[in-house]
DNA sequence: ACAAGGATCCTCT
DNA sequence: GAGGATCCTTGTT
């Protein structure tokens, strides 16, 4: 699911963006928010597909996930870039007026654009919620390479070729870690 | 009720 | 390349 996600459009109001880079938490996964079962935050997680997990990490930056597979398995991907498609003057705006990649390479970074909150989480993503995840062309060349920021998960986790990425693309993070 | 830690970002060197 | 910001979630008492 996760690769397959890649240039879908994620819809906030007059902004839209274009999702270049994604992780995927599947089930079972020692580096995912449900390597310990159940709890009122990851809760969306292990609910139906088709919503947003939305979590705050480093007690500050608001991270979006899409979930994925059957109600009752806990699994997300986490949109990790993007690039802008409208309203870009209001991206700039929540993103300090900064310009170009910057705005919009790292997770944190999409959660700013899209004015996420964690209320958010588990809020639908086919409409009536907070964002809209929109169908669009799908990506043929991905580039593939091991997850960011998970160190504390151990190696089989660390090693596992789980971040996708838009080929050629300006708007990913870590560019150097996929192929 | 308490302590610990985190799927990051920004600034400065 | 290094370090600080910042606060919610979680497990434990």
């Amino acid at each position: 699911m996760a690769p397959r996600l890649l240039g879908k459009l994620l819809v906030q109001g007059a902004i839209a963006l274009r999702i270049t880079e994604v992780e995927a938490y599947p089930p079972g996964d020692a580096a995912s928010h449900c390597r310990a079962g159940r709890t009122a935050r990851n809760a969306p997680m292990w609910g139906p597909p088709g919503h947003a997990y939305v979590y705050l990490c480093y007690g500050l930056h608001r991270m979006l996930n899409v979930v994925t597979n059957a109600e009752g398995v806990g699994a997300a991907v986490l949109v990790r870039a993007a690039e802008p498609v409208a309203g870009l003057e209001a991206i700039r705006a929540r993103r300090g007026g900064k310009d170009g990649p910057a705005l919009l390479t790292g997770p944190g970074k999409v959660g700013a654009a899209l004015a996420l909150g964690i209320g958010h989480s588990g809020s639908p993503l086919f409409g009536g919620g907070a964002v809209d995840l929109c169908d669009a062309p799908e990506v043929h060349d991905v580039l593939v390479g091991p997850r960011i920021g998970i160190e504390f998960a151990g190696p089989a986790a660390r090693r596992a070729p789980l971040r996708f990425a838009v080929a050629g693309s300006e708007w990913v993070s870590h560019r150097q870690g996929l192929r």
